[in-house]
RNA sequence: GCGCCCAUAGCUCAGGUGGAUAGAGCAUCUGCCUUCUAAGCAGAGGGUCGCAGGUUCGAGUCCUGCUGGGCGUACCA
């Protein structure tokens, strides 16, 4: 919608500077003018072609104005400042083809995705071992949020968690429970409490178990093999087919005689083309991908896992239906084929986005190296790291949790979660103590029946969680303060909230006062003219509420689901800006009040829906 | 050593492809509940955008150097 007055805005003054000035740009800068008053686009494309031409760049705007004004849903088109061109919507007609978009379910969206095929997005892989901490919150909040902008814009995607139990760390909370509790199986389902965290505790203490000797750390290699021998899906795909079959048959792998890396399978990890004179080919650019105990390394099976999502493994899994929920099933992978069991089609995908943090980022671009080394550079080039910082807490929070720091660790500006050494925040505790504010929150305000209030204050803790993960830009380390994750004030997921709900009580009031809904909301385009044209903050408040498919769109391009948080908020903030100066149920002009109405529904619904997009829903009462 | 990232208000952070007077929230101070919900609104103070050069009509944004911090570079995941 309003990306296709832009477009045919792009359009007409490229083929116009084309004609008049001879000069071929691929594209047109838009920028938008300090404040709504000037309009909501501008052009700033005179002062550069006043360099080239030798004009002036007002002269130039002035010439391009009027070629401007002949696109339709342009409304004015003006010379501002030195030469900027600013453009001005037709308001009416766009808050009335926002209207009518909204009624479909499009929210605004004009256009078909830029991408064809299925795009898989990988997040929340957690080792399903020990308890989640607000590090796994933080990818399953972008991943999640993601995919949900991906969906929105018309892709087709599929959002996988890859839950390894095959890795070293659950070999490592084996050991302990083994080795060191002296536990068997039958104990371990005997176990009271939360069994996640007492396997936090146990990982914490296995380091010191190994320390202790030599033969304890054995144990870790042995268990390791053990689970891996077994009938388990994952590693023998990853192991026999791909290392054994691909890898070695296209001659990306070869096998180290001698050195270091003797006896593993490796990979050449550094560019082909930096083959610097000096140095030559030593170990430090090998990467081990089978290491000299038979066992596949994890960039190993992650170089397979990339094959297999794009459809290149030449194998599939097995799988079976593991749970079922609201109409969509969660499938799993499994050792042996499942009579009766009929999944979708898995992988296959034209692009991959893996949501993993920035730590990663060598290791994401060794599997790059593998596909590439297998001639998969499409795949390649469609292989999207999405990275981003880690949580870490401030020095004040660990020591809020009461763990003590070494006076080094204090110094620092915040200290990166350890699982090793039981340090972080648990993702369960983080949302019960969410659950616990939300609902003293709600209670202090509504005399709710106990069920219906604990609803309602999950539904806020959630929204404050989620928005606190988002707010941040993906390379910002979040140092984790419980003062900022518990506030409900300011820039927060219960703002935003809080303003839809406003909002949603304007049109419960008007039922139960009139008995009409938002349906019979007059839309009369030349009076909504009149009104808007006089009424530059409420147009304002219109035009940002028509923008969400285009923040959406940039955020997948971006991948910043802080520009979607951002959005919300600022939309919340004029929304409840707009909310104090007009009393729309006491109006007492008719035709007045209809404009308000149709405007604040407009905004409520394209409100819901970012803050769906966010993965938050708006609670009947706050 | 090599590679990547960060430095903006007292604190926590935003600042698409360079554009008009650098913005929020928190904290501090002053006001606003007889009105569609005060989890809100209005207002005030608070800035050498780490330092030094460069590119140009224009730099918080791009380039170079420097300082201070973080991460990565495992037969760990």
């Amino acid at each position: 919608m309003l990306s296709t007055v832009s477009r045919d805005v792009e359009r007409v003054l490229l083929q116009t500077i084309r004609d008049q000035y001879h000069v071929e740009y691929e594209r047109l800068n838009f920028s938008t003018p300090p404040r709504i008053e000037l309009g909501e686009l501008a052009l700033p494309v005179a002062f550069d072609l006043a360099r080239r031409i030798k004009r002036s760049p007002r002269d130039i705007a002035q010439e391009l104005a009027v070629a401007a004004r002949k696109v339709p849903g342009v409304w004015k088109a003006e010379v501002a400042g030195g030469g900027y061109l600013n453009l001005y919507l037709d308001r009416a007609f766009l808050a009335l083809r926002l209207a009518e978009s909204i009624d479909a379910k499009r929210y605004g969206r004009t256009e078909e995705p830029d991408l064809d095929g299925k795009i898989i997005v990988e997040h929340t892989n957690i080792n399903p071992n020990k308890a989640a901490h607000i590090g796994h919150l933080r990818n399953a909040a972008l991943g999640d949020s993601f995919a949900r902008c991906l969906r929105f814009l018309g892709h087709t995607v599929e959002v996988q968690n890859y839950l390894d139990n095959t890795g070293v760390q659950v070999a490592d909370v084996v050991v302990g429970l083994e080795r060191m509790e002296g536990k068997s199986l039958a104990d371990v389902i005997d176990q009271d409490g939360k069994f996640d965290y007492y396997c936090w505790d146990v990982y914490a203490r296995v380091a010191e178990f190994y320390k202790q000797s030599q033969d304890n750390l054995k144990w870790r290699s042995l268990t390791l093999q053990a689970i891996e021998a077994g009938n388990n899906a994952t590693s023998e795909l990853a192991e026999h087919v791909a290392m054994r079959h691909m890898l070695k048959g296209k001659g990306a792998i070869y096998f180290a005689e001698e050195g270091k890396n003797r006896g593993c399978w490796v990979m050449r990890a550094s560019d082909d083309t930096v083959s610097e004179a000096g140095g030559g080919e030593t170990e430090e650019d090998e990467k081990i991908i089978v290491r000299s105990d038979g066992t596949v390394t994890y960039v190993g099976k992650d170089i397979a896992y990339q094959l297999w999502k794009f459809g290149l493994l030449g194998l599939d899994f097995y799988y079976r239906p593991l749970a079922s929920e609201g109409g969509h099933t969660l499938w799993t992978t499994s050792a042996e084929d499942v009579p009766g069991a009929e999944p979708p089609a898995f992988g296959r995908a034209r692009r991959v986005y893996n949501v993993i943090d920035t730590r990663q980022s060598y290791l994401q671009n060794i599997v790059l190296q593998g596909l590439r080394a297998l001639g998969y550079e499409e795949q390649a080039r469609n292989s999207v790291h999405f990275s981003y910082e880690i949580v870490a807490l401030s020095p004040a929070c660990c020591e809020e949790l009461g763990f003590e720091l070494s006076d080094e660790d204090r110094k620092r500006p915040y200290v990166e979660v350890s699982g090793r050494k039981g340090l972080g925040v648990k993702a369960d505790d983080l949302l019960d103590a969410l659950l616990d504010k939300a609902l003293a929150e709600v209670q202090s305000r509504h005399n709710l029946p106990k069920e219906q209030a604990g609803s309602v204050a999950s539904i806020i803790a959630v929204g404050a969680l989620r928005y606190f993960l988002l707010r941040f830009a993906r390379n910002t380390v979040i140092a984790f303060d419980f003062k900022e994750a518990l506030s409900f004030d300011g820039e927060t997921g219960p703002y935003v909230q809080y303003a839809a709900v406003r909002a949603n009580s304007i049109f419960r009031k008007l039922a139960e006062a009139e008995g009409t809904d938002e349906k019979s909301v007059k839309r009369d385009a030349a009076a909504l003219q009149d009104f808007l044209e006089s009424h530059d903050d409420i147009w304002e408040l219109v035009y940002q509420a028509a923008r969400l498919p285009e923040v959406a769109r940039q955020v997948t391009q971006t991948m910043e689901l802080a520009q979607l948080a951002k959005y919300a908020f600022h939309l919340a903030q004029r929304f409840n800006l707009f909310y104090h100066k007009y009393h729309i149920l006491s109006e007492a002009d008719p035709l007045r009040k209809q404009h308000l109405l149709l405007v604040a529904d407009l905004v409520r619904r394209q409100l819901q829906k970012a803050l769906d997009l966010l993965g938050c829903e708006v609670p009947p009462k706050m």
